[in-house]
RNA sequence: GGGCGGUUAGCUCAGUGGUAGAGCAUCUCAUUGACGUUGAGAGGGCCAUAGGUUCGAAUCCUAUACCGCCCACCA
């Protein structure tokens, strides 16, 4: 029996029943997937954070991704996409702080074990959140296999690949110049530095016979020597030398006027150094400065630390500076210098100025003990697989900057001095060994340090073993991702054996070097095999202007109020409309209405052809007509487009493509023309246009296409359009 | 400094060698027929600029300009 069709769709009626139908059909999960399926189809999500809301990037890529999942299990693949969550070490852990702050407290008014405690109930309050909006877009992943990095299993796989790493030799612990937020206390990563412009100054500054310019005055007090470029004619006299030259006392008391003290210096020949850049002479400050430490190790220079964590200057500063915040003391020493005649001049000065990415505030390099994973032979790795198209990166043109990353890549400091993630497996003994009577001299023997997954003990004395109170970089534990999240390091895990490796991952561009690369090696190293075989870098979304969308900034779109407003299925539709081979994507909501235009579109195009066949019509579920009409031939043709395009991640070309075939060939040229025709041939011909529009569109508008599926009357058993066969 | 994108109609963008396209916006007509969330049509473009290749260039090549992004040792 046809069902009389309302004249128009709405998708608020629609969507949430629809989903359950899914749900309740287990189709999301592999195994419940009906017929023979010896070809896999399987994919990852890109975690999101516990802190995270839905902005307009996710829902673009979750809608591309379940495009391609969708039409592959209609292909008949067994298809698998895993959902889950990110713990997000560093940005949970500033979410949580900011709102313990709003309380007037701090992370040490609670200690350790309560702060992480609060993190964990913001999780169950706010972690799913954004999983349920991820619903409300449509997402066919299997949600009884979703998984969350802090999963007791998922820790144990974190271990363990540290535990793999170490045993490697890749794992060590080593004091280095490392940038350093003062405000979230912690080291952070090369890549979680922002270089942002800033008005600064640059002053120049006497040193014996040489004057240098530098921005940051203060950091004179921890300079160890100068350096020129080996092939500055210049300088080449001084190259060598034991310099000494006046400076400030920092030993005269602040209320005093400075005095002049004669320091020694000496003189280093230094590739680093650009003789065309100011007078081609550089101070160094081994401990508080990147480049500079690598001058200093090269040229085996002391380093001298001036600046403690919280950024103030510290007792090796003197007194005269000591306790002060690293601006103050640049005010205090230019004016120093300036009344000792050392200062030559000042200028103004555009600038590039490290800021953390995660709560903006100025970084201070800094020499710290942090732990280190070796990059060589990891970055080998990850090279070959992609130099070697195990894994291919959509589009092809960011090849490029992912090889020239990973050939200069450094060791990657994975310690951090959070609370929140996963702790590194690493146990201290305490400050003294404790003897049994009898076996004093075997203390010799007894581990400082040792590398265990459960708490250990010390064989030759009574010592307790601390663990490290230090995490691992968020990032260390998402390169297990793709396989941590089907059982492995579990040998035996059934989903590991059957679905890894994948063959789909997508994001970004932000986190191509964070994840996928690290992902790669990981992949490639525990399990030998690399996690999947496409990338696909979808563009960025940007607003209309061409401004990043931000909530802070005010420039973002909620992606849900967009479907409350047009319908999830026009969000879609307009979202994967605009997606063609650019990097970034200026967001326009008009795209949206022409989705919702299209859903109703072809919702009043299947009422059509209800009507016109008739309440005893049985649609066939897949089959061609007899038909001679040229427009069967164009819609197999239009099929066979489609899936290539989507298999290409072309899906602009794909929605545009639909859009005009179904709008225009269909509905303005083959229903208009065939309007007086009653005949089989015109019936059958239309039945299949509609059940193949529908089924070629189900990936991108699933919610209309399902509903309007569940009202044909069909020639066999009702299944669901969700596992129907794909056209082509 | 190196690299990557972009520059096409008022706006947002498709189009990669053969007579300029879509959506939105504007205008005219159709007056209820599956859909007015519609149909038919119109106006609107030196396809950033300058050279080059070609019978032919929005499309390929070379420069330049502007916008954006990534990487990097900017003292």
């Amino acid at each position: 029996m046809s069902q009389e069709l309302p004249k128009t769709y709405s998708p608020s009626e629609t969507e949430e029943r629809i989903y359950k139908l899914w749900l309740d059909s287990g189709y999301f999960s592999p195994e419940n997937l009906p017929g023979e399926r010896k070809e896999k189809f399987v994919s990852a999500i890109a975690p999101p954070n516990i802190t995270g809301e839905l902005h307009m990037g996710h829902a673009l890529e979750v809608t591309l991704q379940d495009i391609l999942i969708r039409m592959k299990r209609m292909q008949g693949y067994k298809t698998l996409w895993l959902p889950g969550l990110d713990h997000a070490g560093i940005a949970a852990q500033n979410k949580v702080e900011k709102q313990l702050a709003k309380e007037g407290l701090s992370r040490h008014d609670l200690g350790r074990e309560k702060f992480i405690k609060r993190v964990q109930e913001w999780k169950e309050q706010y972690g799913g959140a954004i999983l349920n909006q991820f619903k409300r877009i449509g997402i066919s992943v299997d949600w009884s296999r979703l998984r969350y990095t802090m999963d007791e299993d998922y820790q144990k796989a974190v271990e363990y690949a540290f535990l793999k790493y170490h045993e490697r030799g890749w794992i060590y612990q080593g004091e280095r110049v490392i940038n350093w937020c003062i405000r979230c206390s912690t080291s952070i990563s090369d890549l979680e530095v922002n270089y942002v412009p800033e008005k600064a100054k640059l002053y120049y500054i006497k040193y014996g016979p040489f004057t240098l310019a530098t921005v940051r005055p203060e950091t004179k007090l921890g300079d160890t020597a100068l350096a020129v470029h080996p092939d500055d004619e210049r300088y080449k006299k001084y190259v060598g030398a034991d310099l000494e030259v006046d400076s400030v006392d920092n030993s005269t008391p602040r209320e005093e006027p400075p005095q002049i003290k004669k320091v020694k210096l000496k003189v280093v020949a230094d590739e680093s150094v650009d003789p065309e850049f100011g007078t081609g002479i550089i101070k160094v400050t081994p401990a508080h400065d990147l480049t500079d430490s690598e001058i200093g190790k090269r040229h085996d220079l002391p380093s001298v630390t001036i600046i403690d964590r919280h950024g103030k200057m510290n007792g090796n500063a003197g007194v005269r500076y000591e306790g002060m915040k690293t601006t103050h003391a640049r005010e205090l020493i230019s004016k120093d210098l300036e009344e000792l005649g050392l200062m030559e001049k000042v200028e103004d000065y555009d600038h590039n100025i490290g800021r953390c990415d995660r709560c903006n505030s100025v970084i201070e390099p800094l020499p710290s003990e942090q732990w280190f994973l070796k990059m060589n032979e990891l970055a080998k790795l990850a090279i070959e697989a992609v130099a070697e198209k195990e894994v291919v990166l959509n589009p092809q043109r960011w090849e490029e900057p992912y090889l020239s990353w990973l050939k200069n890549i450094k060791d990657w400091n994975i310690s951090r001095q959070l609370w929140w993630g996963h702790r590194l497996p690493v146990w201290f003994h305490e400050p003294k060994c404790i003897p049994r009577p009898g076996h004093e001299k075997e203390i010799e023997k007894c581990e400082e340090k040792k590398i265990s997954t459960t708490k250990p003990t010390c064989k030759y004395c009574d010592a307790k073993y601390t663990q490290s109170g230090d995490v691992l970089d968020t990032w260390f534990s998402s390169a297990l991702w793709p396989f941590a999240t089907l059982g492995w390091p579990n040998e035996a895990s059934k989903d590991l054996n059957e679905y890894y490796p994948t063959d789909f991952i997508t994001s970004d561009r932000g986190i191509l070097f964070l994840w996928q690369v690290r992902m790669i090696f990981s992949g490639k190293f525990f399990t030998k095999k690399a996690p999947f075989k496409n990338i696909f870098i979808h563009p960025t979304v940007l607003t209309k202007d061409g401004k990043r969308m931000s909530k802070s900034l005010g420039t973002g779109i909620d992606p849900l109020l967009l479907t409350e407003k047009y319908g999830t299925d026009a969000l879609r539709f307009g979202l994967s409309y605009q997606t063609t081979g650019v990097q970034d994507m200026r967001f326009n909501e008009d795209v949206i209405l022409m989705g919702k235009k299209f859903a109703n579109k072809l919702w009043n195009i299947a009422r059509y052809v209800l009507i016109k066949v008739g309440s005893d019509y049985r649609f066939e579920v897949d089959k061609t007509p007899k038909s001679t009409d040229k427009i069967v031939t164009k819609m197999a043709e239009v099929s066979s487009l489609i899936s290539n395009n989507i298999e290409e991640y072309k899906f602009g070309e794909a929605a545009h493509l639909l859009y005009d075939f179904v709008w225009h060939d269909i509905a303005d040229k083959y229903i208009e023309e065939t309007k007086d025709k009653d005949d089989k041939n015109t019936h059958d011909t239309l039945a299949y246009l509609l059940v193949t529009s529908l089924k070629l569109l189900h990936p991108f508008m699933p919610f209309v296409t399902e509903e309007i599926w569940s009202k044909l009357p069909t020639n066999t058993e009702r299944e669901l359009l969700v596992i129907s066969k794909w056209p082509s």
